[in-house]
DNA sequence: CCCCAACCGTA
DNA sequence: GTACGGTTGGGGG
């Protein structure tokens, strides 16, 4: 059907309605998960009302043709005629960036047409739509009330302001802005506008820019006549910023010529799907649209199920800026919405893939020429190199030291490396400098030999490094960032602005090869660097840096500067290519600093408890080895697996239980604990001699040795990059392995304790990972027991034996409880039996039952090794990827154990990338509630956050972290079962916990 | 001095 | 059955 004369179209602005509705409408959110869902409820009561009865609003006529318009992407012709346009664009807020998505979605439900056109905005598809109306003689109502499509006005074309229910036709436009729409162009070219970064004069407000114009006719009269304005001011403004007010003038003027792939015929309006639409609004839970679209088309609501919503990030994948000399934190956070999947992309040499393998092309197989190396000796010469970085925009630093601890490391130097645009064609394109600081010479006095001659002074350098590093217009790589993130902030500097080449490889290829330079050298770049243990030896020949030759020196620190520079250009387009941008930039990326700051923070343990300690297990085990050696009948080195297996397979004649795979006899716990069962007294002495010397060792003896010598406090490092699935690790000391299970190790948590006039606080995710898997798995049972806040073990018990959960036995309970851990783990018959002691057959038939009452959890488990198969890898929910290159293994044993690895990885992943979530999100929250000077938080432990907090703090301050980490997942994913945290505090983390 | 295997602490 | 890191013993330098 062809649109004709007399038809009435109607434009919807959905970019621009979601943007007023989120500022203008009250903070709606969906009851059941928390989801902002205030701009999609406006938004689909607006359209409702539009489609069923637009004669009763002050629009006064009903649609014949309908579409809805979005914004693409923020890159759009716009910016090639003015880099800076919208420029100063930040962030949307996040509550905001789900309901791009979801609109969308709405408009779908709706039957109607959702369109975009790369690189242009909503308003030049809608203004190429109205003209195109017009010209056919149909008429035109655009559903916004934004100035910048008021130039479209005219007998034909009205504005509505849905939200006010007013019409904006001629006389409206000329009384808001004095001028008539024809004009509007050439007022907004006068007045600029800040919100889009579009100049304007300076002085000249919309009332005197429409003065103007009333006088001299127009905007090109205005400018060839601009001597005779009186006011002296005014005419220098206006002479001196004609040429700014043409590129406005570009700016505003909305383009009529869009290439439109759907003819203004394919917008007629169709019959509503009654079903469709109602799916998509009870899955909002808007309970009185659903009843009014309900009882309009006469269908019966009750008996139509929610659809399953894709909530998406908002961001566009192929949105970041790749530009290296753009602001990649600024300006990541696009504005733009997400797009269609199905939207076309251009093929024109700067999509992500073509930026990557140009790059891979450029600087992946060159020579790295470390004849172009400097050594910066004098601070003229390094002034005008971080001058270079700073207009460059882009620069690799690195920072050498005498110590890999990050809280005692003293600096020796740094090098940086930048991008070298006055390099001769076929030289390497990047320059690289060591700047050193604090070498020393090696024959010194006793006090530590002298301070090397020709070296900047530290205080002088640092001062000056400082305006580069804290500068947020210039992107800082590094390689393992946090370390000099730490290292710097100990000298006064905060970063900031900044790209981790480690992290970018953690995004890329996390269970691919580990995420260390050399290694990162090797592979992108088929270059060997120069090892640290070349230049500063090892073993007992090994010496700090600051004790290594400067000319040594240099080749090794403005290498890494160099190699570090490299990987970013090479691998940060990867990420946008591969989708991966978002799991970089909301995972990864912010985390940094967050982590820095708890291992700044430290904890205090308290060394008399843990010395007391060490005392009493030393007795305890001291008695344990005279009755072992009395029922061994001589002494041995207990310690020994190797001597102990020979006492009591050998000498003694127990029944070995297995070998490990060196084919010695297992001594491990679980043999022990058999054999004692049969009644040998021996293996039960082991047992608990193993537990205590294991406290006395690991925990009691080692911990104070990490107290430091200045704060006093404990401070582990966090390595962001260490695991396959996303977990954070902790190491030196690891903090993340603490006793609790026993009371004998519980006690060395009571040495863990808060400062006078704090408590510490403990906050747990309760069952998080099988929360995640009735979420992704979707097993009805599982969700609804966690939505009814049920024992999940006890009602997973119910399920499979018949039993009800009223006095049920304990041993019942605790086999399922079993099972579940087991699907977390990949289940499999063999490990099932192991935990339970039981026959490996039993086990099966467990598995099996299992399976029958839920059989979701098998396809999700079916689904998942298939996804792995197929692609090496799995995603969590929010994206990050796990690799599993040997899952297609010959080898039976190993492919299945790359199997329940790829099953365990979305669940374990998902769930640490939710507590990554809530602990950036933490800060935020504290400072709104005006506690972040009262609360820190010190500690993680996987599904577990501590703080340190003021004693009159805690009551505020519970409920403030609770609900954060709770909410956390929110808004990129709405899970479909409830997070639950519980929360303590005490003086102690034992107490706590 | 370095590395691996065995063992065991946590989630 | 998943994911880690630390300690010890012991082999091979």
């Amino acid at each position: 059907m062809t649109m004709k004369k007399g038809d009435h179209l109607f434009l919807v602005d959905g970019s621009g309605f979601i943007f007023r509705a989120f500022h203008a409408l009250p903070a709606l959110t969906r009851k059941s998960d928390g989801l902002p869902v205030g701009a999609v409820s406006g938004f689909c009561n607006m359209l409702w009302k539009l489609l069923t009865d637009a004669r009763d609003t002050s629009v006064g006529v009903t649609p014949s043709h309908l579409a809805v318009i979005f914004d693409y992407s923020s890159k759009t012709f716009r910016k090639d005629i003015y880099p800076e346009y919208k420029a100063n664009r930040s962030a949307p807020p996040e509550d905001l960036v789900p309901q791009f998505g979801l609109i969308r979605q709405a408009t779908r439900a709706f039957n109607l047409p959702c369109i975009e056109t790369e690189g242009f905005e909503a308003d030049d598809i809608i203004a190429t739509y109205a003209r195109a109306a017009e010209a056919i003689g149909a008429d035109v109502t655009i559903v916004s009330s934004d100035k910048d499509l008021m130039q479209l006005v005219t007998p034909n074309v009205h504005m509505y302001d849905s939200m006010k229910d007013k019409q904006i036709g001629i006389p409206e436009v000329i009384e808001k802005w004095g001028v008539p729409p024809e004009k509007m162009i050439d007022l907004q070219s006068l007045t600029g506008d800040s919100t889009d970064n579009i100049p304007g004069i300076p002085g000249i407000g919309p009332k005197t820019a429409a003065q103007l114009l009333e006088e001299y006719g127009d905007l090109d009269t205005l400018l060839a006549r601009a001597e005779e304005i009186k006011q002296a001011k005014r005419r220098e403004n206006i002479l001196a910023g004609r040429n700014l007010v043409q590129i406005s003038r570009q700016l505003v003027t909305l383009r009529t010529d869009v290439p439109l792939d759907m003819p203004l015929d394919a917008l007629m309006l169709e019959k509503q799907d009654g079903p469709k639409l109602i799916a998509f609004l009870k899955a909002m839970e808007f309970t009185s649209l659903t009843r009014r679209v309900a009882e309009a088309c006469d269908c019966d609501a009750s008996a139509i199920a929610p659809a399953t919503l894709v909530v998406e990030w908002g961001e566009a994948a192929h949105g970041p800026d790749l530009d290296p000399g753009a602001e990649p934190q600024a300006s990541s956070a696009a504005v733009s919405p997400a797009p269609l999947a199905s939207t076309p992309g251009k093929t024109d040499g700067t999509k992500p893939d073509d930026l990557a393998a140009a790059r891979l092309e450029a600087f992946g197989g060159k020579e790295i020429d470390r004849s172009r190396y400097v050594t910066i000796r004098d601070l003229p010469t390094l002034t005008l190199w971080l001058s270079e970085a700073r207009e460059s925009g882009l620069v690799a630093f690195d920072t050498e030291t005498n110590s890999l601890d990050p809280m005692q490391a003293e600096l020796v130097g740094f090098s940086l490396a930048l991008q070298d645009n006055s390099s001769t064609p076929g030289a390497s394109a990047i320059k690289a400098a060591y700047i050193p600081l604090g070498h020393r010479t090696g024959h010194g006095d006793l006090l530590g030999g002298g301070h090397a001659e020709g070296q900047i002074p530290m205080a002088d350098a640092l001062a000056a490094l400082k305006g580069l590093l804290e500068d947020p217009a210039v992107l800082k790589v590094a390689q393992n960032l946090k370390y000099d993130y730490l290292v710097m902030k100990r000298y006064g500097i905060t970063l900031k602005s900044f790209d981790d080449t480690m992290l970018i490889s953690y995004v890329l290829e996390a269970g691919q090869g580990t995420h260390g330079m050399d290694a990162l050298s090797e592979r992108w770049l088929g270059h060997t660097p120069i090892t640290y243990k070349e230049v500063a030896g090892s073993g007992k020949g090994a010496v700090t840096f600051d004790l290594v030759d400067i000319d040594k020196a240099t080749a090794y620190a403005a290498e890494d500067a160099d190699v570090t520079l490299r990987l970013w250009l090479v691998m940060k387009p990867r990420l946008a290519a591969m989708g991966l941008t978002r799991v970089y930039e909301r995972l990864e990326r912010p985390l940094v600093p967050v982590l820095a700051h708890m291992e700044a923070r430290g904890i205090t343990i308290d060394r008399q408890i843990l010395s007391r300690l060490s005392g009493e297990l030393a007795q305890k085990a001291a008695a344990f080895e005279d009755e072992i050696y009395e029922l061994a009948g001589e002494r041995f080195n207990v310690g020994s697996p190797k001597q102990l297996g020979d006492i009591l397979f050998g000498k003694m004649g127990l029944p070995g239980g297995s070998k490990t795979k060196t084919g010695q006899w297992s001594t491990s716990a679980q043999v022990l604990e058999d054999l004692a069962a049969q009644g040998a007294p021996l293996p039960r002495k082991i047992v608990d001699w193993r537990q205590l010397t294991k406290l006395k060792s690991t925990y009691t003896d080692a911990l104070p040795g990490y107290v430091h010598p200045q704060t006093k406090r404990v401070h582990t490092s966090y390595s962001l990059a260490s695991t396959t699935t996303g977990r954070l690790s902790s190491s030196e000391p690891n903090l993340q392995n603490i006793p609790v299970r026993t009371a004998e190790g519980r006690k060395i948590r009571t040495a863990f304790i808060s400062t006078p006039g704090h408590k510490l606080l403990s906050a747990d995710y309760s069952q998080i990972e099988l929360r995640v898997l009735a979420h992704v798995a979707e097993i009805p049972q599982l969700r609804q027991a966690f939505a009814d806040g049920v024992d999940i073990h006890a009602m997973t018990a119910s399920e499979m034996f018949g039993v009800p959960v009223e006095g049920m036995p304990s041993e019942v309970r605790r086999r399922a409880k079993a099972i579940n851990f087991g699907i977390i783990y990949g289940i499999s018959a063999f490990g099932l039996a192991n935990q339970l002691s039981i026959e490996r057959s039993e086990a099966g038939d467990y598995i099996k039952r299992y399976f029958e009452r839920f059989p979701g959890i098998r396809d999700y488990m079916e689904n998942t090794k298939a996804f792995a198969r197929e692609h090496g890898y799995v995603e969590t929910i929010f994206g990050r990827r796990a690799h599993y290159p040997e899952i297609k293994s010959s080898n039976p044993s190993m492919r299945a154990f790359n199997e329940r690895a790829a099953i365990n990885a979305p669940i374990q992943g998902s769930a640490a990338d939710i507590i990554r979530r809530a602990m950036i999100q933490i800060e935020p929250a504290l400072e709104k509630a005006g506690l972040s000077e009262r609360v820190r938080m010190l500690l993680q432990v996987h599904d577990e956050l501590i703080f340190e907090v003021e004693d009159d703090a805690v009551d505020a301050a519970m409920p403030v972290i609770t609900a954060t980490m709770e909410q956390a997942a929110m808004p990129a994913v709405a899970m479909r079962v409830p997070l639950k945290v519980d929360a303590r505090a005490a003086n102690n983390w034992d107490e706590a916990h």
